[in-house]
DNA sequence: CGCTAGGCGGAGCACTTGCTCCGCAAACTA
DNA sequence: TAGTTTGCGGAGCAAGTGCTCCGCCTAGCG
């Protein structure tokens, strides 16, 4: 992955008198943005997406003027800590299936890595609600595809019927789930998945509604 | 069940003379909390507990002064509200499972009338994140009863193992899938649901994790 | 080292939302 | 019907939150 300091670099280098931006960002600029990339990352994981902007500026250490330099609109840090936390957590469940031994393997250890990742990120629970239509590629759509995929794979051993929308309906209905019993009862969440897989297996072979 | 307004007359014909209360409440004041409750619940399905209470004096066509009056705080508005429609809710959904034809069937059709609940009701799906530890009886215990009179019932069909926490898990989970997506594709929930229920199923030999 | 463009900080504005206050009106009593 | 008490309405207050403005400062250049 690109850093956020060589992108701005490379940026400056590149084309240094662009009507855009004339220079470089200055160190203390690049330093500044990571901060509150990291402290927004940080407290929308624990409060949501509705954190008071404030609250954001006080944990990176950092003005209200600075934080609206970078990011003219909350929306715009918002977007961005989502894009980055949402990818890097899609691509550690899709690690976690292609690590798998077995097709079904790779379907049980995908939602459990996505499910944990799930309890300790509320933005990323919410960011389903708001984008769960959303044609944007880096949201839903990427979830979709490792599923896709997923299913392909294990076609001989899912029931009939099952498409990879049910998959995706699952992975959000079990992250709430795995999100408000987390604090008082972690991985109880791991028997509500084990029982959705089982009626997921092909020895079921009740035909599902059309939706 | 006891309307508003008798309850108020009673009150006031049995105990004329209270300290708090001397006189039996004006009929105007009576129709004005019931209107004020009619139009909170709307909103408050349709929209959360966290609605504007300036909205909810508008629907009922009545001020702010005249709201605050019969409810101090908004929070005792929404918990009036919440008592109510929760009670009707779980209810309804706990009929359902009494005109069923057989245990598996009980337990089959109190999820859907619960999920057909949830699906049109957002302040009630909000109001599970608050109370899922909490002891007031007219909140989960009530649920969690029905539930575990419906596991007994149901026992020699379920797997070994499952529990009635496993059972209100399941429903609260299922209650935000059919929640978000009942706009879109309605009853696609449903689906998920047979899943589910399938994977509960006695066959199913493997013992669930320790929560 | 000195200049200056670009960046920094935080007080303060605008708007939302829970809640209060009080002059006025209408419902009940006798 | 007249008097009184209860209730009504909505302007306005206080606190929270997104965002702006502007004077000061310093990193980077020559």
């Amino acid at each position: 992955m690109l850093r956020v300091s060589e992108y701005a670099r490379r940026m400056a280098v590149a084309e240094p008198h662009t009507p855009a931006r004339r220079r470089a960002l200055r160190a203390d600029a690049i330093r500044n943005r990571e901060a509150i990339v990291e402290a927004a990352a940080e407290v929308m994981a624990e409060q949501g997406a509705a954190v008071d902007v404030r609250e954001i500026a006080r944990r990176s250490g950092v003005g209200m003027g600075t934080l609206y330099r970078h990011f003219p609109k909350k929306e715009d840090l918002v977007r961005t800590v989502l894009d980055q936390d949402f990818s890097r957590w899609a691509e550690a469940a899709r690690q976690a299936a292609i690590e798998a031994e077995d097709p079904w393997a790779a379907l049980t250890d995908f939602y459990r890595q996505a499910l944990s990742g799930c309890a300790r990120h509320r933005a990323i629970m919410e960011s389903f609600a708001l984008t769960w239509t959303d044609p944007d590629p880096t949201g839903i759509p990427q979830l979709r595809a490792v599923l896709e995929e997923l299913r392909a794979r294990a076609a001989e051993l899912l029931r009939p019927g099952v498409t990879t929308e049910d998959l995706v309906l699952l992975l959000i209905s079990l992250g709430y789930a795995a999100q408000f019993t987390d604090e008082c009862r972690p991985h109880m969440w791991n028997r509500l998945l084990l029982i959705s897989l089982d009626g997921l297996r092909a020895e079921h072979r009740e035909p599902l509604p059309e939706s």
